[in-house]
DNA sequence: CGTCAGGTTGAGGATGATCAACGAATGTGG
DNA sequence: CCACATTCGTTGATCATCCTCAACCTGACG
C-alpha cells in the first residue's frame, strides 16, 4: 500500500502528457509501451491508425450480439460494458472495458459478435479495420507481439471472474470484484490508491457476479458494518485492504502488465 | 444439425491423412490453417517448430500456478486440463484442452503461471519457446494473424462459460457443457455426432461448473431420465440433440473456426 | 407534483451444499 | 487367489446460501 499513492502520481502525470501532447499520446499505445518499448515509427504508425476517433454517448450498444461487423475498436476514453442476455432476459456481466482496452475482444472475432459491448459513460473509441491490422502485423511484428500478448493476458480476467463465481461465496465474491475494479482503474489512472468513482448500479454488479441485486445490497452493507469498505452511491471506498485482500483470496498478478520477456 | 455428420467426415480424413504423411501434419497446424490458408513455407517453418515432441503420462502437472516459465506449449495428442486451486482448496477447472490448442495460454503469459494445466490422459506436447515465437512473428506476419485470431476466440469459451455459470441453473448448466464437450471434440476429430469419450469424473464435471459432485449426478439421473442425454463411466451419448440444445441454450458459434475475413 | 431509477429491508422458499452411508470396480500386496 | 485399499458413483436427509416477492424510501428530473 505505500507506494500506491506514489504509483498514482506517475500515471496522473502520464495522461496530463498525453493532455498536452494531444491525441498522439494514447492510451492503449501507453498499454503496448508497457508491454514492450516501441521505437518512434512504431508508436507513429499506431496513432495514426487511432488519429480518428468518435464519441458516443452513455447507454449505447457499440457491439450487438449476433450481428456482423468489419472492425475492431480501441476504447480511449469513459468505461463500457462487455455482457451477454439470454433467451430468457438474464444478463451476465463479462467485464468492464478500460481506456486503452480492445472493445471488441473477443466478442468480435466471429463471424457475428458473441457478445454485446455497450457504453457505460460517454466514452470516446477509434476504429481499426481489419485489413490495417493485417498490414500492421505485415509492418510492425513487435506491436504484433505486443498486441497478441495483452490479448492473451485478457484471459486471466476471465478465468479469474470464473473462479470467483464459481467457486466463491457471495461476499468473497464482492470484495474481489472492488479489488479487481480498484486495481484495473489505478492502472489507467482512474482510481486512487483505496478508491474510485464507480458508474455501476447494484443491479450490474450482481450481474457481474451472478447475485441478485437484493443480495449484492446485503453484502455490501456486510462488508460496511465489518469495516472493510464502503459502496456509495457512485464511489467505493476501501478501509481495510489487508482484511479485503485476504477475505476475496485476491493476487494481483493476473492483472500485471509487466514487460514481455526477452523481447528486445 | 444436418451436416455435421458429413463435416466429421471430413474432419476425420484429416486426421488420416496426418496418419499416413507423419508428424508434418500436425494439430496445430491444420487449425491455423482453418483460419487463413497457409502456403508451404509458412506450414513447413510451422512443423519444424513443433518437430520436436515429448509424452507426459496422465495426471502429471504440466504448467503449475505461481512457477515461473519460458516457453508456450502446443497439445499434439490426448487431453489435459486448466485449473485454479483456491487458498481453501476449493478447486475451479477452467478450460479442457484438445489436441492443437496451446497449453500455456493464458496461464502462462504472465511472470509467474496463473493457472494449473495437468494431463487428463497420456499426452504429446512440443515447445515453443518464447524466442522463437517472436521469430515466427517477424517471418510469417499472417501466420501470427492467425494465432492472434485463434488465441482471441479462446476467449469465447471463457465468457460462455461464465455466463453458464453466472446465470444458468444446475440442470443448464450441464447440458450446456455436454454440447461444448461435444463440439469441441467433434471438431478435433474426437467425438461422433452425438457421442464421445469422456475421462471427465463427476467430481472434475462439478469443478468446472461450480457445482457438488452430489448435484452433478443428480442432474445426470434427470438427464437420463428425461431421455435427453446419458452419462456413462467414460462416455457420453446425446439422445435428444433438440431438446438438448433447447433447455441449454446453447449456440455454436462461439466455437466456430471460420477464416478470418478479408485476410487473402 | 408525479414518475422513475436506484437503493434498502424483510419474509418465505428453492436451489444446491454438506454430511453420511453404501455399492461397484479396479488395483495391490501378500 | 484373496484381503484390502482406493477411486468413483449413487442415494438420502438435513441445512444454508441465496433467490424471489413485496414493500417502501430517496433523489433526480420533467
Amino acid at each position: 500500500m505505500n507506494n500506491s499513492a506514489r504509483d498514482r502520481v506517475i500515471v496522473m502525470t502520464q495522461q496530463q502528457t498525453a493532455a498536452v501532447t494531444g491525441a498522439a499520446r494514447h492510451p492503449f499505445v501507453e498499454k503496448l509501451n508497457r508491454y514492450t518499448v516501441l521505437c518512434n515509427e512504431e508508436q507513429a504508425t499506431l496513432s495514426s491508425l487511432l488519429a480518428r476517433t468518435r464519441t458516443i454517448h452513455r447507454g449505447r450498444d457499440i457491439v450487438v450480439q449476433g450481428r456482423p461487423h468489419q472492425a475492431l475498436q480501441v476504447l480511449n476514453d469513459g468505461l463500457a460494458l462487455r455482457y451477454k442476455i439470454l433467451a430468457d432476459g438474464k444478463r451476465q456481466i463479462l467485464n468492464l472495458v478500460v481506456p486503452g482496452d480492445l472493445i471488441g475482444l473477443p466478442a468480435c472475432m466471429f463471424e457475428s459478435a458473441i457478445a454485446n459491448v455497450s457504453s457505460l459513460t460517454d466514452i470516446s473509441v477509434s476504429t481499426i479495420e481489419y485489413k490495417d491490422l493485417f498490414a500492421l502485423f505485415h509492418r510492425h511484428p513487435r506491436v504484433a507481439i505486443a498486441l497478441f500478448w495483452t490479448s492473451a493476458r485478457e484471459g486471466g480476467v476471465y478465468i479469474e471472474r470464473l473462479t470467483t463465481i464459481g467457486r466463491r461465496t457471495a461476499y468473497e465474491r464482492l470484495a474481489h470484484l472492488i479489488l479487481e475494479l480498484l486495481f484495473r482503474l489505478r492502472a489507467v489512472g482512474l482510481a486512487g490508491p483505496a478508491s474510485f468513482e464507480m458508474p455501476l448500479t447494484q443491479e450490474m454488479l450482481g450481474d457481474m457476479l451472478g447475485l441478485s441485486l437484493q443480495h449484492v445490497n446485503r453484502m455490501i452493507r456486510n462488508l460496511r458494518e465489518e469495516g472493510l469498505a464502503s459502496v456509495e452511491v457512485h464511489k467505493v471506498t476501501i478501509h481495510d485492504m489487508d482484511a479485503l485482500v485476504r477475505l476475496a483470496g485476491f493476487e494481483e498478478i493476473y492483472l500485471s502488465q509487466a514487460r514481455i520477456p526477452g523481447l528486445a
